[in-house]
DNA sequence: CATATGTCCTGAGAGC
DNA sequence: TGCTCTCAGGACATAT
């Protein structure tokens, strides 16, 4: 589930670890099928020993830590993947364990990757390798940096829903399944009209919509769904579940005009919309 | 080329 | 109570 404002509240709370230098890698043995690392073993710890943290950067729903080498370290959360740097959840799910020492305190640091369904995934790169896989070629311009004309021009010629659509991380990176719900109903647009149907009103109502809620969301450090799973790098939950317009809350009243919330199937992902507030067809 | 569907995974919750 | 089944959706592979 971490989408961008979890994943932005992941790269904040992992500041402390910036400056400090990687002294040991540990790969918890785990009674399930591993995640996949990237370079594994031995070639994983030459590559991270001895290095030192120099930046913390996020690209869509990646976490990235920067090195003195060059190379980059990218955190994949992807459904129940989690950045911290105190202690995980559970010791089971724990997938990897960075030893961290500074100059000056916080001393001794960890950083840690932890995974219960084991879907997510981390990489060293190199700055070659980083373009190749993330670089504007594969990876669209981030949901919070994009302008509104560039949203329309990317998006626009497609003739899939507008839901889809926001879900295309090679046209525009952060949106996951929840807040492209969320965005839809800020916007007032129905979200199976076609993106090619969509007109420069509509886009600059995306667009504005898209950047609230987002940073909204962030302000609130993410949304902790009933599972649980999500927390921040210190493990504590996040509060935008609170705060969510229409996202699991099928049957429920609109906030805007108390009108039933429906929720219906897109591309196998849930979608939840107001009737009434996004109409498919408009005067 | 654009778009659609299948796949991985765990654990919560439903239904019997 | 305890079993089986379904579902949640990140990114990517494969199919149409």
């Amino acid at each position: 589930m971490p989408e961008l404002p979890e994943v932005e509240t992941m790269r904040r709370g992992i500041a402390a670890v910036v400056g400090s230098r990687i002294v040991e890698v540990e790969r918890p043995r785990i009674s399930r099928r591993p995640i996949l690392i990237s370079p594994n073993g031995a070639a994983l710890r030459k590559r991270l020993v001895g290095r030192k943290i120099i930046e913390t950067d996020r690209l869509g729903k990646r976490v990235v830590v920067r090195l003195d080498s060059g190379d980059s370290i990218i955190f994949e959360p992807r459904m129940t993947g989690l950045v911290l740097i105190t202690d995980p959840p559970t010791r089971e799910h724990l997938r990897l364990r960075l030893f961290l020492e500074n100059t000056k305190p916080p001393r001794n640091l960890e950083l840690l990757f932890w995974d219960r369904r084991g879907l997510g995934l981390v990489r060293v790169v190199s700055p070659a390798e980083m373009i190749e896989r993330y670089g504007p070629e594969t990876l669209g311009t981030d949901a919070l940096t994009i302008t509104p004309d560039e949203l329309s021009e990317r998006l626009a010629p497609s003739r899939r829903a507008i839901k889809v659509a926001l879900l295309d991380q090679r046209a525009v990176a952060g949106i996951g399944n929840l807040y492209a719900s969320e965005i839809l109903h800020l916007s007032a647009i129905h979200p199976a009209i076609g993106c090619n149907r969509l007109r420069d009103d509509d886009w600059r109502r995306i667009h504005k919509a898209m950047r609230d809620v987002l940073t909204k969301a962030i302000r609130y450090e993410g949304s902790t769904l009933s599972d649980g799973t999500y927390r921040n790098a210190l493990n504590k939950e996040g509060g935008y579940q609170n705060h969510h317009r229409v996202y699991d809350r099928a049957g429920e009243p609109c906030p805007g005009c108390k009108t039933e919330i429906v929720r219906v199937v897109q591309a196998q992902r849930s979608t939840f919309f107001c009737p009434e507030c996004q109409p498919k067809k408009r005067r």
